[in-house]
DNA sequence: CTCTAAACAGGAATGATTCTAAGTTTCCTG
DNA sequence: CAGGAAACTTAGAATCATTCCTGTTTAGAG
């Protein structure tokens, strides 16, 4: 019943990265990650890392996944009240959710903008974090 | 056991909205929702407005919040995976959750700006929803 | 090689929300 | 104005993502 070691190393995973030891366990949350640009859910991430590591408990992969938020190595997003996935991508952008096939896209700000401008902020505010969704359809082309 | 009629209805209050029937219940979940610009949750709500109507249940004011809602009379907003809050202001805009008071405030836009106008959407899209949050402090002054 | 703190696994617990079944009220039609 | 269907409400059970708890395992320091 080993858990962490006694399992190949990935080498393309730094062993530590923001001050994050990157255990098993976090190499292969944050590979799947990197791999799936969907924006996976906890339960998918589960799923997709079972082949690498058959004995990982889905309590495992939340603590990883949020460990992995806390030191800024991926960000957690969330729509409404779904289940929330889980983006590699470190840009500041906002997600788009297609209603018509549940995928998710990233969505870039045009270039120059800066969001705190156009927003009408009240004094003194320090701003950690933004999170701008969009829902809707991809039309037909 | 009255439950509907048979109390002082809410004079103030419309029967009708955007083609929802306002029964008691929802009059007073909105009527609610008008006074408190606190942004309330479900389970406030339910608090709120036990005074005026104390047969109310919890699964009632889901129910009214879900129809003011789909009408369109009221906002749902949601913060991580917290409860969800309900908004009655109809403009356009986000919301700044203050973390350190945990309150929330509605942020306008500055005049003139088109949201869609500075994000790069993929071609094709119909935008149904934007929902726009900010994580932060106000700073003491 | 030991010791301690950090990680992990598995299963139980939590809590917001939804569902279900049964009873009320409103609306419509005659 | 009676009768029945449809819309609403209620209370409690069920759901399900997420967190918590407990015992084990592992990594890193000395």
């Amino acid at each position: 019943m080993t858990t962490q070691a006694a399992q190949t190393p990935n080498k393309d995973i730094p062993e530590d990265i923001n001050g994050l030891r990157m255990t098993r366990q976090r190499q292969e949350v944050y590979r799947f990650l990197m791999g799936e640009r969907t924006h996976p859910t906890a339960n998918e991430v589960f799923i997709g890392i079972k082949k690498a590591l058959p004995n990982v408990s889905l309590a495992t992969v939340y603590n990883c996944l949020e460990a992995l938020v806390q030191h800024k190595i991926i960000r957690q997003v969330n729509f409404d009240r779904e289940p929330s996935r889980y983006c590699p991508n470190l840009d500041e952008h906002g997600h788009f959710h297609d209603e018509t096939t549940g995928t998710i896209h990233d969505v870039k700000f045009k270039p120059g903008i800066n969001l705190t401008d156009i927003l009408d902020l009240p004094p003194n505010t320090v701003i950690k974090d933004i999170e701008i969704t969009l829902r809707g359809q991809l039309a037909a082309s």
